[in-house]
DNA sequence: AACTATTTATAAGA
DNA sequence: TTCTTATAAATAGTT
């Protein structure tokens, strides 16, 4: 949309490049903007120049949306992952063979309920599948809880000296009378 | 851009919301695309529809986009900091004030020496405020890491049996040969 | 930093 | 829904 038609491809004069995308930044986060409120859409928009300089843009906030987007992920492959157990009964026979599991290794060997015992380490594996998925969501809770809920994080210590900014101006110029007198 | 102009507000309607969402999303990701590859930008870019749906574009990946932001609002937030550490002082005397710091009344009620005192403090708050930013950032890492290198995740545990997918087979099907014969 | 000729995106209609 | 098309908006190259 200009005097001729480009092709999409790096930019290699410099000078150009940084025209162009201080011009195509403000038309993509307008039009991200845009998106967000026509649509009633949650929008994250993370911008590096190739000078490392960030833009960005959140329509609720950058946080909700990252964690939203975790939280998806995360369920998505949670719907995937039933496959992945298994599989893990399918890698504990491989590793039975190559020696790293004894009691298995011994049924392998003797040839004899073999199913059962797959049966058997299924449902064990499929609690530590359970197990080690819940631990990796709370890890995720605590990873972002800690950033907001330090507890006494600047966050906190900034505001509380930010409400009550006009008194410490007064309490610091009291001492020095005081001593004066 | 279209047969009339729009005002930029909620749709209301929601089959017409629904069409523009469609057309603009697709528009936004193109243009993300356009900006990344033209101007050597990184973005990531997530969108929710109003119905929960995710979409989303990452010029090299999401996870890097997503670092890589927090990692520079970490350092714009220190470069900032400095002057909370000022703040932080001035809170202790607010503190102080209101009892909350008796080393800091007994010597805010003397008169004597406040300037001295709250220099004191002024170091001991600075190394404080060094020592939560650096375990902010220690936090941060961890969280990250975590999700990605948690030993025995899911991922580890799906490539080592995609790994030896033809093996497994084999292994399966040998005891039950063996225990026939 | 503006300007404007063109291209591109898209609102409304089919 | 998908296609069409008139029109609005974005922007490439210029000044």
């Amino acid at each position: 949309m200009g005097r001729g038609k480009i092709v999409i491809q790096r930019i290699d004069d410099s000078t150009s490049r940084q025209v162009t995308f201080s011009k195509r930044r403000k038309g993509l986060i307008k039009k991200a903007k845009e998106l967000a409120i026509l649509c009633d859409a949650e929008i994250g928009l993370i911008i590096f120049s190739n000078t490392d300089k960030l833009y960005d843009f959140a329509s609720s906030s950058m946080k909700s949306a990252i964690e939203r987007f975790n939280k998806t992920k995360m369920e998505q492959q949670q719907l995937v992952n039933p496959a992945s157990e298994v599989k893990i009964v399918l890698r504990v026979v491989v590793l039975a063979e190559r020696g790293h599991n004894s009691k298995a290794r011994a049924a392998l060997i003797a040839g004899k309920s073999s199913r059962n015992l797959i049966h058997h380490e299924n449902l064990e594996l499929s609690r530590n599948v359970q197990r080690i998925h819940q631990e990796n969501i709370e890890l995720h809770k605590k990873a972002y809880a800690t950033s907001s809920t330090n507890g006494f994080g600047l966050r906190e210590l900034e505001d509380a000296a930010d409400e009550s900014h006009a008194q410490v101006r007064l309490q610091l110029s009291q001492p020095e009378q005081s001593s004066k007198s």
